[in-house]
DNA sequence: ATATTATAGTTGAACCATCAACTATAATAG
DNA sequence: CTATTATAGTTGATGGTTCAACTATAATAT
């Protein structure tokens, strides 16, 4: 496959930018595929907050994964489906449902755990972490500079 | 919204590189919106190569888009579908279809062109090019990294 | 020349993103 | 208290990605 010279000469940030996200991605989906795990890094990105809170409701999983409201609708069917968390109406706001973990749940996030430390460590080898810092910079830049977004 | 410093606090490297990359495709195609454009990221990406060479395969496409040849085949279904290009069998090899601008493709390629430029403008505004470098470069380090994939 | 293998492309299924329209409940205004 | 508005979540549609299985054609091996 091509070198990295020639990457950078033929394609243009926006190319990039998706390429590397898919090719972490699909590490990612890799590595936890061959330690027996079934789960995307959508899935895996919703079980985070809920794990680390206790619950969370499907605005607040949104908000901390900057993901929109529709989409976290899909992804909660389908940990649902998976028994990996369960929707439990809010008592005191009966808009809202709190999402927890089941047991099943719980023991998928400490069984994927080492798979995230694994495939980041995939991604930042032999890059300079001042580069990091840069790179994350202007990923921060980038966004602030797009900001009128509907969030 | 969260100013640049507690988004890179809260986030990890793939939300943000996700993030960004979701942002500019948005303004992308609000950009393109404004210009009354109907026209979608991907979609673009795939007319420019076929805009420079005239014509070219689905696997040519593939190779300079980076993607998928089943994202490819959908890719020409939808522009073909709007009649922005059609599919020509290839008379030496009559496995491959060689894809061509129609006179539409070629009108909307030259109007999306300045669309593309403001939208590339926005996104690296006050962004050194010194840093923008470095990003690239992290990039395609990442690339390299995870570089074992099926293409 | 035939059998095997490689390549180009399509199709179906599962998942995620985005948009628009919708339901239900809560908050606020008068 | 009632009417309006805001918020949480769902549903359907359309587009893109990935995987696996498939068709058809080309290239290679023997």
């Amino acid at each position: 496959m091509a070198d990295k010279e020639s990457l950078q000469f033929h394609m243009n940030l926006g190319m990039l930018i998706n390429s590397a996200h898919r090719a972490m991605t699909k590490r990612f989906v890799q590595n936890a595929h061959e330690s027996g795990l079934d789960i995307s890094l959508d899935q895996w990105m919703v079980l985070g907050p809920i794990w680390q809170r206790g619950d969370a409701s499907q605005k607040e999983l949104g908000d901390m994964c900057l993901k929109d409201k529709t989409s976290v609708t899909r992804i909660i069917d389908t940990l649902e489906k998976k028994n990996l968390v369960v929707r439990v109406p809010d008592q005191l706001d009966h808009r809202v449902n709190r999402v927890i973990l089941t047991n099943a749940g719980k023991q998928l996030f400490y069984d994927v755990l080492p798979v995230m430390e694994k495939t980041r460590e995939e991604v930042k080898k032999n890059i300079p972490d001042e580069d990091i810092e840069i790179f994350k910079n202007v990923l921060s830049s980038i966004i602030h500079n797009l900001e009128n977004d509907k969030g």
